[in-house]
DNA sequence: TAGATTGTTAATCGATTAACAATC
DNA sequence: TAGATTGTTAATCGATTAACAATC
């Protein structure tokens, strides 16, 4: 995530946020009062009491002492806040499975997220109806990209592609990628870019696996 | 992740050696000297010089003044850290495009991990090759688990299905569960949980779109 | 030797947790 | 009113950065 971008929110709050919304609509039924509190949020999540306070707090979240917080507010200002209230036009570019599978995932579009276009190289590909979507050519990418004020891009590609097609979306006037190929992106800092590397979570359970058999070795 | 693994490496620092580690083998040709300094590459993970020396000091890696680091020994020393050294097997539970997508990746076999495995419910689907694997059906998985000593277990399941089958797991003594699907998994404190929520990287980008959407609405 | 770069301790920074007065 | 729960300030904790003596 670039720095110019002078984040009032962490990342750390911000995740918690995005629990705290799932939890709540998720169990919409279970607060008969419409209300709950800062102890209650904190255990689910399994942090601090003070640490919701906060995060509430920053986002602008006013509870009432003795009674908590309206749950349907905090679920609409969370909402607000995390920007799953604005429509974003977002395409895809590579249709392999994992193109196809983000594509397909039905969770994005109540988040706000549509995706208006697949695209592919591989001209066999073209016309294919993939996660719903039927693949384009990726000749078409800018005039789609005007054309429906495309703000994300999703990038599915093998590695040795993605800094070729990142630099015709930066010409494009993208304004963020989100970059599953496992490579690195050079773009100017004005671009957003999320990179969402696999390899990391593998890395993670690697490490804990290795010490779990160590720990259960040395005993 | 549980807490009960006294942990020595923290997230940030894995995440680093993993970057430093990509990096080094990426560019092997370029050291001449095969050495490298923490300068170095702290610039390319945009991080501090101490930093890099104190992730290294704390895996093990000795330098010598005046000369930096062996390469070689730098990536081998990470590898051994995240025990990609080590041979872990995996199933993967779920053939849809994310579960085949994954069990297609060949990223994974040099960290070591094998895939032995992939799994679904669906009749229709039952002896198909998807990613390389040829599906089987649900009931063998305890099975399978027991037969390759399987360590891990990768589940892109639909969220409905996840808690049945990490039930399932629990029993079949894995040690481990990669979470793909969009849900809470309870689980006993000494599994290993590491749960892959596409919808948080959404989230983020969500948040610092509308963010510069904002910023530049102000000016 | 001189000086570049390490290893490590101390200082800083930022995020989490604790405490508590305000208040419904 | 009494007391539960908020909002916020202060204390703690942990991670990052700075500094510098050791050393090749």
């Amino acid at each position: 995530m670039n720095k110019r971008n002078r984040t009032s929110l962490n990342r750390q709050t911000l995740e918690r946020l995005l629990l705290c919304y799932h939890y709540l609509n998720n169990n919409l039924h279970q607060f008969d009062t419409g209300t709950v509190s800062s102890v209650h949020i904190a255990e689910i999540l399994n942090t601090d009491e003070s640490q919701v306070r906060k995060d509430f707090t920053s986002i602008g979240i006013r509870g009432r002492p003795r009674v908590g917080f309206v749950v349907k507010e905090v679920v609409r200002a969370i909402r607000h806040a995390l920007g799953f209230d604005e429509k974003n036009s977002a395409v895809v570019i590579g249709a392999g499975r994992l193109g196809g599978a983000i594509s397909a995932y039905e969770g994005f579009v109540a988040q706000g997220l549509k995706i208006v276009a697949l695209f592919d190289v591989n001209p066999e590909k073209i016309g294919l109806v993939i996660g719903g979507h039927i693949v384009q050519p990726l000749e078409q990418l800018e005039v789609i990209i005007k054309k429906h004020h495309v703000r994300l891009a999703v990038l599915t590609v093998p590695a040795h592609a993605a800094q070729m097609i990142a630099d015709r979306l930066m010409k494009a006037d993208i304004q963020a990628i989100w970059n599953f190929s496992p490579t690195h992106l050079n773009v100017p800092g004005n671009i957003i870019v999320k990179n969402e590397r696999l390899i990391v979570g593998l890395a993670e359970l690697s490490y804990h696996l290795k010490t779990l058999h160590e720990w259960r070795a040395h005993r």
